[in-house]
RNA sequence: GGAGGCGUGGUGUAGAGGCCUAACAUACUGCCCUGUCACGGCAGAGAUCGCGGGUUCGAAUCCCGUCGCCUCCGCCA
């Protein structure tokens, strides 16, 4: 009597290779081993009751063989076909073929399919055409470094992979195809992440004739259709809103993680006039104090506080300040801070926390940006170790496992210090918040101010990952060459870089707008899994490389011949 | 560009100056086992400890360099 365990996409299912029902079956089953390929005739039956085995869904059947034949061996894979599997991630990229066969894999590409699916039905059902825009395209400024494509027949002169088919979907709006969508590949050469790769899919969306209104909604149905088609979860509706300033303010982050509280908390008013320097010599200098309660926490530990110290200064933090309230009253204060507070102080503070006995509060004193990003990593490090953020999606989600949020009203331009100019938060052909679009136009508004100005674009964000982004985009001429101005180019440098587009957009352009999900992470947050690479077929490495087919790759002298290329030794 | 973690039979780990002629589990090969499903029993094969250099009487172990994978910062309109 053999056993084989015959799998497929489906599932598994024992077949029985019983000698006295057919030896012929059973001598060909003595020489298979794992992984063999087999055609198998049989009939399937009920077990008897003792041999039922509830731990395999088809466990309650078999397959007693008639003929049982090897249509091709295998070797002896370099790792168990299972779930779960304790294999360095570089192996099964290198076998990633082996990898694909194990079950959770294939449930987190069939998912992937089931999304898209869900996409196309949902969009077409909604009067929107999915068009392809060209992967060979033109290299432009702005945004991430371009993968670069040499031509053959133009000597010297390269294409650039697209990085989002952006300027073509407002081509397309121009050209009157007023809903446009598309699940396209996007490439951007820059470093990896576990939620980011060289080439990404994003489902890309683009309207015309719509407020941001419009296009949230159109698209919190869009989200709704996709849970509900492919896990059955019902997302409650309206999503809820945040503007980018009270994201950062409250949760320090522009991708804020809504699955549990711990609100971080403005004192810069309450320690203005501080004896201790730290606190206040930071609020004279413009900066700000920030504090974060943790619930039962006094007890940390000088090395927990110092592992939450070193994620603050991770994010260019100065430090980590911190009280803990003794866990009865009367109790001492403890901390480095405490005896540079006088009682008033501490009372105050105690208050606008809410403070109970046994809590922890962490401070982090410094410029706006710097304490609220800081202590936002802080307080999301503190959601770990509390048991806040799960790690792990439950075996049968609900629609509590996903908080979604849009975040709008983000900055238009921010500064790079490193360029000295400003530059687009969202891209330079988002349009600004209608009621700021007076101040952009204004050629007297202080340009240090600029940061103040607010863009009209939203992020969606699911359980702190950023889903997805948009805008609406400029459609006015002279808004369109101002924005081009504050950006730093002269009409000349504009109209060489994005010619094309202000050309296109002198022959009538309506209002539109758009929107951009990165399916990866979304199929990711919907398989619970912790990074991209493991919802696609073929990812990359950290370093941009593929394992399994050794790419990128040397070529030819004659190939570099063609292309006029000639590659210099780099060390 | 920077920081950290990991690298020992096919796989996952242990070993932290001499106990290593490198251990354990699993996979693999052969034999036994006619209701197994994390099967079981017996036997066997399989590793110059990522690579290069150095220190030492002696290095898997210490030092330097290098390569690969992962995570994070910068970067990612």
């Amino acid at each position: 009597m053999i056993f084989i365990d015959l799998r497929d996409r489906s599932g598994i299912v024992q077949v029985v290779c019983d000698p006295q029902v057919s030896p012929a079956a059973f001598a060909a089953a003595e020489g298979v081993r794992s992984e063999y390929v087999l055609a198998v005739r049989g009939t399937v039956k009920e077990r008897p009751p003792a041999q039922v085995n509830p731990n395999l869904p088809t466990g309650r059947v078999e397959v007693h063989a008639a003929e049982v034949r090897v249509l091709s061996p295998a070797k002896t894979p370099p790792f168990y076909i299972q779930d779960d599997l304790d294999v360095s991630e570089d192996l099964r990229l290198r076998y990633r073929y082996l990898d694909l066969r194990r079950p959770i894999m294939q449930k987190g590409l069939i998912l992937r399919h089931r999304v898209a699916k869900a996409v196309r039905d949902y969009f077409d059902a909604h009067g929107f055409l999915e068009i392809e825009t060209p992967f060979l395209t033109r290299s432009t400024p702005e945004g991430a470094r371009d993968y670069l494509v040499p031509s053959r027949v133009s000597p010297g002169k390269f294409y650039a992979l697209p990085q989002s088919p952006q300027l073509f979907k407002q081509l397309l709006q121009v050209a009157g195809f007023e809903k446009y969508f598309q699940i396209v590949r996007c490439f951007r050469d820059e470093d990896l992440r576990a939620d980011r790769q060289p080439e990404f899919t994003q489902i890309d969306v683009e309207m015309s004739f719509v407020t941001r209104e419009d296009v949230l909604e159109l698209m919190e149905g869009l989200v709704a259709h996709v849970f509900r088609e492919t896990l059955g979860i019902e997302i409650p509706r309206p999503f809820p809103r945040i503007t980018w300033r009270e994201a950062m303010e409250k949760y320090g982050s522009d991708k804020p993680d809504l699955r549990f509280g711990l609100e971080m908390v403005d004192l810069s008013d309450l320690l203005r006039n501080s004896e201790f320097k730290v606190f206040s010599g930071t609020i004279a200098a413009g900066g700000v104090v920030k504090a974060l309660r943790a619930p039962g926490c006094g007890g940390f530990s000088r090395k927990e506080l110092s592992e939450l110290e070193e994620v603050a200064k991770t994010y260019k933090a100065k430090g980590l300040a911190w009280l803990a309230l003794p866990p009865a009253e009367g109790g001492e204060v403890r901390g480095p801070v405490a005896k540079f507070l006088r009682p008033d102080e501490l009372g105050a503070i105690r208050e606008r926390m809410g403070a109970a006995p046994g809590d922890l509060i962490l401070f982090v004193a410094d410029q706006w940006e710097v304490a609220c990003t800081a202590l936002g990593q802080v307080r999301l490090e503190l959601g770990r170790r509390l048991g806040l953020i799960p790690a792990a999606l439950p075996e049968r989600p609900t629609a509590a496992d996903f908080k979604l949020v849009w975040v709008v009203d983000f900055p238009l331009l921010e500064y790079d210090p490193e360029e000295e100019r400003w530059v687009a938060v969202h891209h330079p052909f988002t349009s600004p918040h209608p009621e700021d679009v007076a101040k952009v136009m204004d050629p007297s508004f202080p340009r240090e101010r600029l940061g103040e100005i607010r863009a009209n674009a939203y992020d969606l964000v699911l359980n702190g990952v950023e889903l997805g982004g948009g805008s609406i985009r400029i459609h006015q001429r002279p808004l369109q060459e101002r924005m081009f101005e504050l950006l730093g180019f002269t009409p000349e440098e504009a109209r060489a870089k994005f010619g094309f587009l202000l050309e296109a957009f002198e022959y009538g352009t309506p209002p539109h707008g758009g929107i951009a999900f990165g399916l990866d992470r979304w199929v990711m947050l919907l398989a619970g899994r912790p990074t991209i690479r493991d919802v696609i077929a073929f990812p990359k490495t950290a370093r941009a490389t593929d394992l399994m087919v050794d790419a990128p790759s040397e070529v030819t002298e004659e190939q570099l011949r063609e292309l006029s290329i000639r590659v210099e030794a780099r060390e």
